[in-house]
DNA sequence: ATATTGACTTGGACCAAGTCCATTGTAGGA
DNA sequence: TCCTACAATGGACTTGGTCCAAGTCAATAT
């Protein structure tokens, strides 16, 4: 789990105990966590912690590549750290469990140039969307 | 364009001015308008238009499916009229356009078993991204 | 070990998008 | 034309997020 603070250090990321305890948060399969969740469990370990800073750091690792932002509703962002391996997720409309998923073939692909537009596509995201086991 | 009004007032739906403008301005193709931009237009057409009606619009177009309400990004929603077609979308990461696309295929069928985690999936929705002809 | 300093953190104000609700207005049927 | 149920209003409120000036501290150089 701690091989994200590995990557950090080993990339020269200047290690505070805040950004710390928000990679700590962020570790582990399937974690999608809003801000405000990142910013309660980082709570937890650190009452003195500041919002703002939670914001920066999730801006950070976004940044450095090493955590996925992704818009699943139209309410708040969620950090997902499973951003080495490309994936798509599939989101329960009922409770809003979120799974990682590994879809056959490339999506990319599926879009003809007939329906580009003129666009140089570089990425596709791709939510599936239904009812998990115990909402169904 | 007016087939929408047609098939609103067709459906029995109340109608009113503010109805009407706002339904007006939502007709045509890769159209992609966020609410603050419907709110603007409408006001140019009838100004003492309230905002909260225009929220209450949209919600109502978007639970009788003659609206599609589309997460492009994680800012404000956007609502587009061509619901009655299943399509995906494509943006422009650089001046935020939007196009109404068709892949090829099912992506639903791409999401094989194995990555289902005992979910029952209804729907999928796909962006893709990269740059316009004018931003590339 | 200590001084230094530029990067990091803080908290609170601010902003954008959206919701809520009590009041007022009106579309459409009798 | 009158009623009344439904719609519109606007202003307060909520949520999610950004900004910034001031204070703090991790890492480096001495």
């Amino acid at each position: 789990m701690s091989d994200l603070l590995e990557r950090l250090r080993g990339r020269g990321w200047r290690m505070t105990p805040q950004r710390r305890v928000v990679a700590e948060v962020l570790a582990g399969e399937h974690v999608h966590l809003t801000a405000d969740e990142v910013l309660a469990r980082a709570a937890a370990r650190l009452p003195e912690i500041a919002r703002a800073t939670v914001y920066n750091t999730l801006g950070e690792l976004v940044a450095l590549g090493e955590v996925a932002e992704v818009a699943i509703d139209g309410r708040a962002k969620r950090y997902d750290p499973n951003a080495h391996r490309p994936h798509q997720h599939l989101v329960c409309s009922g409770c809003a469990a979120v799974r990682d998923v590994r879809p056959d073939g490339d999506p990319l692909a599926d879009l003809p140039a007939a329906e580009r537009f003129g666009f140089t596509v570089l990425e596709v995201e791709v939510t599936y969307r239904g009812l998990c086991a115990d909402c169904a």
